[in-house]
DNA sequence: CTCCATGCAAACTATTTGCACACGT
DNA sequence: ACGTGTGCAAATAGTTTGCATGGAG
């Protein structure tokens, strides 16, 4: 469910960056974000525990997470979400009418990954897909 | 390949919007950009052969398209990219190494989309799916 | 002729960068 | 002590909005 810190900061360590008490914070309330977060979204509660804490500094470390896989990028009806990079498989199905989103995790993600392995030599990072389209009770209503 | 434009043009007035020049030099010009670019990227290119034409109205129209599915987004990497919705499957694989897209069409992402719809009720947009990951040439230089 | 869509300009939000200082190693 | 990371401020880029005019239906 939520990241490993012990290992979070060995990485970084190993890799040769500075675990920093901004790094952490971050790294911890996307943590307790439950998934999924903006940017902003990110820099305001971490605001709220450290107003000290400059957006630059989210924007690099995010950038940072990011580069070296520790978090992912999904587009969430048009906004570029981030989310941790977990060991269990967690995807996401995004409604395009009422933004809900639901997580999951299901092995025919595992198929699919196996296959376009397989079939088209490419790896696929298959712990966090994002499928867009319409859960149940809009696609009941709109019916186009 | 390219989006139908009769049917585009038809659509648009069945929704009631007018079919305006702008909007039609912006669906074309997508079209030709070869499946994927950033509003930015959409605009460069209109402006080149209609100077006149304002940002705003890009993003407006790009807007319009993609509430009735014209055009759908998705993540490259921490940037949103829009592409019209074919008719054909045509689905993305994003190298997050380097940033090559492979293109490609694949029933298993029809059987994926059987799948989500029987079991979690969900109405995938299987048209367009995007995936991250590592293509092979840049796994074989990863290893990590 | 009627309004919707556009262009323009300005406001607003998001993201990046340079630099001096602070602090993790 | 060294050099990376941070805060700050300013620059740049991305997106939205109000309003008067133009043009599609």
């Amino acid at each position: 469910m939520s990241h490993n810190k012990q290992n979070f900061v060995q990485k970084l360590r190993e890799l040769g960056y500075r675990v920093t008490p901004q790094r952490q914070l971050i790294m911890d309330t996307l943590c307790e974000m439950g998934g999924h977060a903006t940017i902003n979204q990110i820099y305001e509660r971490v605001h709220d525990q450290a107003p000290a804490i400059d957006r630059a500094t989210v924007y690099r470390a995010i950038h940072l997470f990011h580069e070296h896989q520790f978090v992912h990028s999904a587009d969430f009806n048009g906004r570029t979400m981030y989310e941790i990079a977990e060991t269990q498989p967690h995807h996401h199905l995004v409604c395009r009418e009422c933004q809900q989103v639901i997580s999951l995790s299901d092995h025919h993600f595992d198929y699919l990954a196996d296959h376009l392995r397989r079939e088209h030599g490419f790896y696929a990072d298959i712990n966090h897909i994002t499928i867009h389209g319409l859960c149940a009770p809009c696609q009941e209503r709109v019916r186009d």
